[in-house]
DNA sequence: CGGCGCTACGTCCGTC
DNA sequence: GACGGACGTAGCGCCG
C-alpha cells in the first residue's frame, strides 16, 4: 500500500501476491460500502413508510415534503449565515 | 373516509382542539423523517469516509462507485432471475 | 420524424432520404444546443469579469457567492412558502 | 494598502460615510451578477427546450449531449493543436 | 491537486 | 402504461 496511482494492479512485490492483497482490500472497501448502502436503503424504506402512515391519516406527503424541505433550508440558511459571519469577521481582522 | 384530503384540518370533532392535535401530529411525522433524514445523512458520511480511505490508498472512487452500481445491477438480475424461475416452478406446479 | 424511439435511423422511407434528412435535423438540434452553450459560457465569462472587478477593489468573491446564494434562497424559499400556502388552501377548499 | 482584505468595510475615509459606499458598491455587484445569473438560467432553459424539441422527435437527449460534449474537446483539441503550431511558428519566426 | 459549488443524470411519484 | 416533473445523488469544472 501507500502508493496510490496505482488502483488495483502493483503494489509492490509480487504482481501475483499483491495483486490478490489488493483485490481482497478492495474487496473489504466495496463490502463496506455496500453494507453502508444497505443500512441506508433500510432508512429510505422507513421514511417511506412514515409518509405512507401520515398519509393513511389524511397528511399530504407533498406538503409534508416540503415542509421538511423548507426547514431544512432554515437550516442551511442559518449555517450559511454563520458562515458568512465569520468570513466577514475573519475579512476584518486581516484588514 | 377518515378525512384523508384535507390535511391539517379536521379529523372530528371541534376544529380548535382538532387542529391542535393534528398539527402535534404532523409535528410528530415530520420530526420522525427528520430524525431518520439525520440517520441517513451519517450513514453517507461514513460512505464518503470509506471512499477517502480507499483513495488514500490508491483505490479510485469513481471506478469503485461503478463496481458498486454494476454488483447492485447483478444482484437486482439476479434477483429478476429467480422470480422469473419461480413463476416457471410455480406455473409447472400448477399446470 | 413523429416516431420517436428510433433516434437517427429510420422514421418512414427509404434509409437513404430519411437518414439524411434525420442527420440534418439532428445537426440543426445540435447547432442549436452549441450555440446557445457558447451564449451560456460568454455569460459565465461576463460574471467572471464581475467577480474579478470586484476583488480588484477589495471584495471578496468567496462572500459575494455566498451571498447571491442565500438570496436566491431567499427567493426560492419565499415562493415554496407560497406555493405551500397554496397547497394548503387549496386542500381545505376541497375538505 | 488600498483596501483590499476588508471586503465591506474601509476604503477611506468616514467608517460611516464609506461603509455606506462600499455596501452601495457591493450591492452594485451583487445586482449586477444576479442580473447575468438570470440572463444564464434563461439560456438554460432554452436548452431545455431544444432537448425536449428533439426528444418530441425522436432524439435521445443524453446522447445528444455526448455529442455535443465530444464535439466540444474536438474544438479544444484543435485549438491546442492551433496553440502548438503557432509557438512553432513564432519559435520559429524568432530562431 | 484537493475541496467546493454547480450542473446533469437517474429514480420515483403523480398524472392522464 | 407512458409521460412528465420533482427529488436526491453523482460527476465535472473552477478556485484556491
Amino acid at each position: 500500500m501507500a502508493d496510490g496511482a496505482a488502483a488495483i494492479a502493483d503494489t509492490s512485490s509480487s504482481a501475483v501476491a499483491t495483486g490478490g492483497v489488493a483485490a481482497d482490500r478492495l474487496r473489504s472497501f466495496i463490502e463496506r460500502i455496500e453494507r453502508l448502502e444497505e443500512d441506508k436503503q433500510a432508512i429510505m424504506a422507513d421514511m417511506k413508510e412514515v409518509y405512507a402512515e401520515a398519509k393513511g391519516e389524511g397528511y399530504d406527503a407533498k406538503i409534508m415534503r416540503q415542509i421538511v424541505r423548507i426547514r431544512k433550508m432554515d437550516r442551511v440558511e442559518r449555517q450559511e449565515q454563520e458562515a458568512i459571519l465569520e468570513l466577514y469577521l475573519s475579512a476584518l481582522g486581516e484588514a
